[in-house]
RNA sequence: GGCGACGUAGGCAAGUGGUAAGCCAGAGGUUUGCAAAACCUCCAUCCACCGGUUCGAAUCCGGUCGUCGCCUCCA
């Protein structure tokens, strides 16, 4: 049996306990890109966050059908096709490539479908057939609108009235301000599909309930996106699914806070100050962009700034250091017998690793509390460091952090953080951070290697001029018995 | 104007009735040829403010102020 699970529910705005249509199943289905530029950070906040809670879920056991769509057909698209005057799918398809090599990049799980509005165009006519008999629909000249009067629970989700909505525009041919279009008439020059109405393409907010329901079922468990689309996107894919099969459209849905500037509002393409993922991963490890996502409850804002990665990429070097140390620790017996030997420190490992599975899994239960879940992390990582520096540790204490090395494991599986060896880890880092360093490894490692003979040669004063000299580049040194290491500085303290 | 969320140390961030997790930064110490890393100690008598409920509240209720999101494309 998985374990359960509770969830913050945005149409209750409460955490409940997560119920499942069918028994160890869950269906989930996920808003993912239009696809007409780069996937940028806050999006990616989006996609790691769903990414984790599907590793988790399954860690825990649920079988889960998990489907994130890509918007292919859309204004923002045709509009850059007309820009760049490509062709509006060919475009989109080469963003679809760029999204692929982002979400690869970033250590994504490839959900079990990812539909696109090009391949859904006779469900979503089915869709909107369906509305027009049952009168929820009016057409007027090749257009099909939804008519929000019709159905007295619209705005049940976002929680708005729907006369009292701000509506500046008023676009011909709509009886209602707030009603949307579920098939636009083709305008000249734009693709279109034939249809009962006439040819046109599909509205905004269709397509999403025509996947959905097509890829998992007229009910879903879960519907997952950002918290920007609760309306009018979310909203208007409830009242067309609802309108059209007269069931529950979602029993959950779970939103994704914003990435925030340093000013306080959010990152967004309208605003014009966006990263894209493509250029953070030339300079950061994809785990640390994951686990400066899941350093946080994925509902609440979260700030961006210069700070964020460089900080994140600090605290997963710890998490692989202290790896690496208890990595290199051997020795035989029963954990127990050999910690009652090294004394506390690794009692105190023993017992935090005892307990972790059920503290890191208890705060992933409670509505996917990444952030709680990490401290436990951290806390066993300095338990780890803190025995590490026992004189006896390093030749005995295998059998004592074996259950800690377990359990960054399990860190891993249920998370997508600490998946790599530790060597790779490290090479990473340096690559990339070289990279957005200016600075070659082979002119680094050529100046260690110097310094080490002046080491070798108590050359006290030439050392440190070569250890000086890196370090006012950014290059830390570690003298170890085992040779001289490196690392980049990540924070400029100056 | 309507709907909603949030305000916890220098920065970030958990905690939703029982006496403030964790990360980063900072100070002192152990260690080191010197460093770095690591570890130890210190760093919010207090959780925007004001009332109220309670034996007890950061946590519940009411009010005030402030910030942000949505109502137009947005993860």
């Amino acid at each position: 049996m998985p374990a359960p699970f509770r969830i913050y529910n945005t149409a209750s705005r409460t955490v409940e306990a997560f119920k499942p249509i069918t028994p160890g199943h869950v269906g989930i289905y996920v808003c993912g890109m239009t696809v007409y530029d780069r996937c940028h950070m806050g999006h990616a906040r989006a996609m790691v966050v769903f990414d984790g809670f599907v590793r988790y879920l399954r860690f825990r056991g649920w079988s889960v059908n998990f489907v994130r769509n890509f918007t292919d057909i859309d204004d923002k698209i045709i509009a850059r096709a007309a820009e760049t005057g490509e062709d509006p799918v060919a475009l989109a398809a080469r963003f679809i490539d760029a999204f692929h090599e982002d979400a690869e990049a970033l250590g994504l799980i490839r959900p079990d479908a990812e539909p696109k509005v090009s391949d859904s165009i006779d469900g979503i006519q089915a869709l909107i057939s369906g509305l027009v008999e049952k009168k929820h629909a009016y057409v007027n000249a090749g257009t099909v609108w939804f008519d929000v009067k019709s159905l007295p629970a619209y705005g049940k989700l976002s929680g708005q009235k729907v006369d009292e909505l701000q509506s500046p525009d008023v676009v011909p041919g709509k009886k209602h301000p707030a009603d949307f279009a579920l098939w636009k008439a083709v305008k000249p020059g734009e693709v279109s599909w034939e249809s009962p109405w006439g040819p046109g393409r599909p509205g905004w907010h269709i397509e999403c309930s025509a996947m959905a329901i097509g890829c998992i079922g007229d009910t879903l468990d879960i519907h997952g996106g950002g918290l920007d689309l609760v309306f009018p996107h979310h909203e208007n894919e409830v009242a067309q699914s609802e309108a059209h099969t007269h069931k529950p459209f979602a029993n959950y849905w779970m939103h994704n806070g914003m990435l925030t500037m340093a000013s306080g509002q959010k990152m967004g393409k309208s605003l014009g100050n966006v990263w894209n993922v493509q250029n953070a991963l030339k300079e950061f490890p994809a785990e640390a962009i994951r686990l400066y996502y899941l350093g946080a409850l994925y509902r609440s804002p979260l700030p961006w700034g210069e700070d964020a990665l460089p900080e994140a990429m600090g605290g997963l070097c710890r998490l692989y250091d202290a790896r690496e140390v208890a990595e290199a620790m051997s020795g035989k017996g029963n954990p127990t017998a050999v910690a009652q030997d090294l004394g506390e420190d690794a009692k105190r490992v023993l017992s935090l690793s005892a307990a972790f599975e059920d503290n890191f899994l208890g705060a992933l239960d409670e509505d996917f509390n990444t952030a709680k879940a990490m401290a436990y992390v951290f806390e066993l990582v300095r338990a780890i460091n803190r025995f590490s520096n026992h004189k006896k540790a390093k030749k005995r204490g295998g059998p004592v952090v074996a259950g800690a090395l377990a359990a960054l494991d399990l860190v891993s599986a249920a998370l997508g953080v600490l998946s790599m060896d530790v060597e790779s880890y490290q090479e990473e880092v340096k690559n990339k951070r070289c990279c957005a360093m200016g600075l070659t490894r082979e002119s680094v490692e050529e100046q260690i290697s110097e310094r080490t003979q002046a080491r070798a040669d108590k050359d006290w004063a030439k050392s440190d001029t070569i250890r000086d000299a890196l370090d006012a580049a950014g290059v830390v040194l570690m003298d170890c018995t085992e040779g001289t290491s490196w690392r980049l500085r990540i924070c400029d303290t100056q």
